[in-house]
DNA sequence: ATGCCAAACCTTTAATCAACCTTAAAAAAG
DNA sequence: CTTTTTTAAGGTTGATTAAAGGTTTGGCAT
């Protein structure tokens, strides 16, 4: 259980990575917005503790951010104390909870179960999200809310490295050396195999979500207006 | 964007370079800490990845030295799991992040790209610019605020060139070395086609970026008034 | 200075070539 | 036997090259 905590006061942000910590928690830490977006664009936190008030961007605008994204990771604002109306925009925006400071640890570590508890019921682990469709590496289940198609291993593992690359265009090279291994036999037509395949499911479930070629350099994954 | 990388693991070392080099970062790597030291005060990096537990000098005494010498380069700290002294100590020596090993390559260029950022450097790494002009050369599109057109390859890395080396005239003959290749056998006209490929896309921007020919020279880009 | 010429350069287009796509079938794995 | 992976081949698209004709430039003879 991976836990980003963006917050400036490097006195505070300190004391909650220790008592999480210590508490079993893998933590990182952010002391700015701009930081903490980075870190939260990952994907790779279970749950990110956000202050509201940070420099070089707030934590509503960060929410608003990693939730446009599709990253549905669970948030836990944290307030300044009585500020119901940063609450309220906070809900709005895609927060799971919030929670004013100054606050008891137990209380903390107990929203914090909670809210991975919830996210446990939404959305299984090893769900990737893009555009409209989720895929599920465990289960190899690709899905938009209305459809899912199963895909074979090869499709997966593809799908989740265009996925994880998503900013980036990303080589039939890098592919081969990614899904067959460094030294390979493999051809780029085994890619070229692959990606068809992907085209096919991804038209079938009528998804947002495409696969653009870019002559020469590789594929990125694009979200068709 | 430079890098260089401190760590003694070689094994360690040697992926670290791959994972950089691959999202087209220049990196270098020193084995332990003097060669470190030595590299870093250069002063020619943009950003250090520096293990702590070196052979010959340690990281927090490199992280001083350089400090201490004015070399602000920021600094992300590599720590074993769960030393949360060591960071602190390193924070309180000026370093700019750490991360716990073992780290997801994809935190690690957050990080990478969060420490750039602060120090100034907006941009991601494939994206150049040059008057109202951006060419990203990951996803060949060339964009003004308000426009965007697609680029192909050549055409792409033709005008990187002449914004890499915008106070220079650049030759045809160097053109042709670093597009077709040493001793290719590309004819001028291959250019001079390719420039007028890139003119007709800049005019359809409305760019006041144009392409200026010098006789007998080359060409340079230049800012229309 | 003026006009002419040759060289350098520009632009467009058609043909060629390489990259990419798709499908089917063979081979391998389970 | 079924499913997945690899190989293979033919088709399609789009990039590259080559070629031709037009335009500009600067040198040079007048």
């Amino acid at each position: 259980m991976r836990i980003l905590v963006v917050e400036d006061e490097i006195h505070l942000a300190e004391a909650l990575v220790q008592i999480l910590r210590k508490n079993n928690y893998t933590v990182d830490a952010a002391h700015d917005g701009e930081a903490g977006l980075d870190n939260a664009l990952t994907g790779i936190y279970d749950l990110i503790l956000l202050d509201i008030m940070l420099p070089k961007m707030d934590g509503i605008s960060i929410l608003k951010n990693i939730r446009k994204e599709g990253i549905s990771t669970p948030v836990i604002l944290l307030t300044a104390k009585g500020e119901i109306s940063d609450k309220v925009t906070g809900l709005d925006s895609g927060a799971d909870d919030y929670l004013a400071k100054p606050f008891a640890t137990e209380e903390l570590l107990a929203r914090i179960r909670a809210a991975s508890r919830r996210k446990g019921e939404v959305l299984p682990d090893n769900a990737l999200k893009f555009g409209d469709i989720e895929l599920n590496t465990a289960t190899l289940k690709l899905s938009t809310v209305s459809k899912e198609i199963k895909l074979i291993l090869k499709e997966s593992e593809l799908l989740e490295l265009l996925i994880t690359r998503k900013n980036a265009v990303t080589s039939k090279e890098l592919i081969i050396e990614k899904l067959w291994g460094f030294d390979s036999e493999a051809e780029h037509n085994n890619v070229e195999v692959y990606i068809s395949f992907l085209r096919k499911k991804l038209a079938f479930l009528n998804s947002s979500v495409s696969i653009n070629t870019v002559r020469g350099v590789g594929y990125v994954l694009e979200v068709k207006a």
